[in-house]
DNA sequence: ATGAAAGCGCTAACAT
DNA sequence: ATGTTAGCGCTTTCAT
């Protein structure tokens, strides 16, 4: 007996309560032009009545789309990433659709499972920002292959043409450099990071650039990379401080590795800003709690979420697809902070 | 031409090529007992040769799961809330199971609709930490009323009663008082938050309990509700700093809350820890950068998403619907700090 | 062990 | 404007 009011109510059951047709129902409720008014409010009423819900697992299957977006990270708690997917998931809500979100914790497999994962699942489009550790690009060859539109940002892999969205990378580090030059230090150490990671790529040649413009001489351990937490730049710069040509100032590719820095300047009995200079990457919120507060800069991660999830909606979505590869940059600002305030006298 | 082999393969296409019927397909491909091992490996290296995939959407509709999970929270970019669904999305990748994630920015409105969503997307059981906002609880009535396994978590609606995973806050608040007390100091207030919300008003009750047993005399503005930021707590402490009984210790229920006290008791000269104990909530990365290191009450977060998507899998997936609700309590843990070092003499 | 056929809930041709 | 019908891709009885 309770059989029938147990299940889920579906568009027959609304039909069937009003004597219509099941296709009246669905196209009163996507407010199609080929139903009456009086339909429409009838239908609307008995819906609300019935407390039925669109499924929207079969109409995608019937209409081969999901209405939903893959994201792939190599993790969500990290600042930058949960502010990007923040911003995606904003975009996403005012069109309507949802994000299933995947973590790959830096592994390859994962990211490869994650792939598989959304194809089978049916998302109209993957976003994906690559692991450390990833190496091939197969996979994401093959949901190009099957046309899902593909939007690669931040961690993007060069070798595969598709949507990306990028900081200005090259340029955010070469004014980094700057700014610590205009503030008097005068010898620059760079540590970077992964070096088959593109964006790492492009803030060491931002730094090269820089270097190379101001005609400054530097050791060659001053440029370091595979950095990607506090230790490293801990040790790292505290070999660099006791080396026979000390350098003056750090740039770094993360405001942890930079934390690590602070912390062995600080272990050396010399102060910052005045003796060393240090910038990080990512204006992480502890950027600004920490005393000095460190100079840094802000990828915009929030905003470069926003501009991905742009991509599909005003771009990729409805349309044809198109050879056409979009790239966006997303300016890079640098926040300054007292790390980088050296007295001038 | 192309128009064949441009379509996503289906089991249709495997069985066309290997003369069999689509049932078998199906079977070999879900590992069916009832299905020879040459039908088997014939399917599988058909199905590699095409580059199928299955399609997930399809299976939900007819199995009536779709092995994702909704969850809501109010931000995704918090440490606490990125933290805890990173935990579910582990276990839930362990269970091949996807996430879907919702997040409300503290609005009711917000949160309805995303009940709505994810109804509407057929998940198999919803996760929810609630709204500052939220006042009702007709949208988590109509997920049980569906039969839709409902689980709360941190910030539930004991109204509701569904299964719940929370932090032992009231033990916590109150272990917090206690070390501030045995640090010494003698005058503790308590910036808490929304008093609508049962994880907080926990807090306050494990800090009024402590207050009780020592029979500690606090003027009626040591506890303060409806904190939320840094400059919250920048306020109310720099006010209570100049009170005619000024406090000599902050029982907080962020580390941002916190760290705005810190500012305060900077601001107006004093010490921490010697003239100031200061204790936050939820080990923020920045607690343990900053000087001095904060003193706070670490919640386990990813611990509690695992606990979380747990009960969904070994308690709820596959069950009848039973009446019994699981509760269970993740301990919180104090992480000792500089910021309530006192050095007693 | 294999196959035929029905159906999950919806939408979109195509009649009428 | 309304209804009939077929079918999205899969699973699952039920026959054979």
């Amino acid at each position: 007996m309770t059989s029938k009011k147990d299940r889920r109510p579906t568009i027959y059951d609304i039909a069937q309560a009003l004597n219509i047709a099941p296709s009246s129902v669905s196209k009163a409720l996507n407010d199609s032009s080929s139903v009456s008014d009086k339909v429409k409010v009838l239908v609307r009423n008995k819906a609300q009545e019935l407390n039925y819900r669109h499924n929207s697992q079969a109409a995608s299957l019937r209409k081969g789309t999901s209405r939903t977006i893959g994201v792939i990270v190599p993790k969500i708690n990290s600042a930058f990433f949960s502010n990007a997917i923040s911003g995606m998931e904003e975009v996403c809500f005012n069109h309507s659709h949802q994000l299933i979100i995947c973590q790959t914790e830096e592994s390859y497999a994962k990211e490869k499972q994650a792939v598989d994962t959304l194809i089978t699942n049916n998302v109209d489009c993957i976003i994906i920002s690559q692991s450390i550790e990833t190496k091939g690009d197969s996979h994401l060859r093959e949901v190009i292959k099957r046309h899902t539109p593909l939007i690669q940002f931040d961690r993007v892999n060069q070798s595969v043409s598709c949507h990306q969205v990028v900081n200005d990378n090259k340029t955010a580090a070469y004014h980094a450099v700057k700014e610590l030059l205009n503030q008097g230090y005068k010898s620059i150490a760079f540590l970077g990071g992964s070096l088959n990671m593109h964006v790492y790529n492009e803030r060491r040649e931002g730094y090269l650039q820089a270097v190379k413009e101001n005609g400054m001489m530097i050791p060659y351990d001053y440029v370091v990379a595979d950095m990607h937490n506090e230790q490293n730049g801990y040790e790292v710069a505290t070999t660099l401080l006791n080396s026979s040509l000390p350098p003056d100032a750090f740039l770094t590719s993360s405001d942890y590795i930079a934390f690590g820095v602070m912390k062995a300047v600080f272990a050396k009995g010399l102060s910052i800003p005045d003796d060393v200079g240090v910038i990080g990457f990512a204006n992480e919120p502890f950027s600004s709690m920490i005393v000095p507060s460190l100079t840094t800069v802000d990828q915009n991660s929030r905003a470069m979420g926003i501009e991905t999830a742009n991509i599909y909606f005003t771009n990729l979505m409805d349309k044809q697809q198109s050879s056409i590869s979009i790239t966006k940059t997303v300016p890079c600002t640098i926040i300054y902070r007292d790390s980088t305030r050296k007295r001038i006298d």
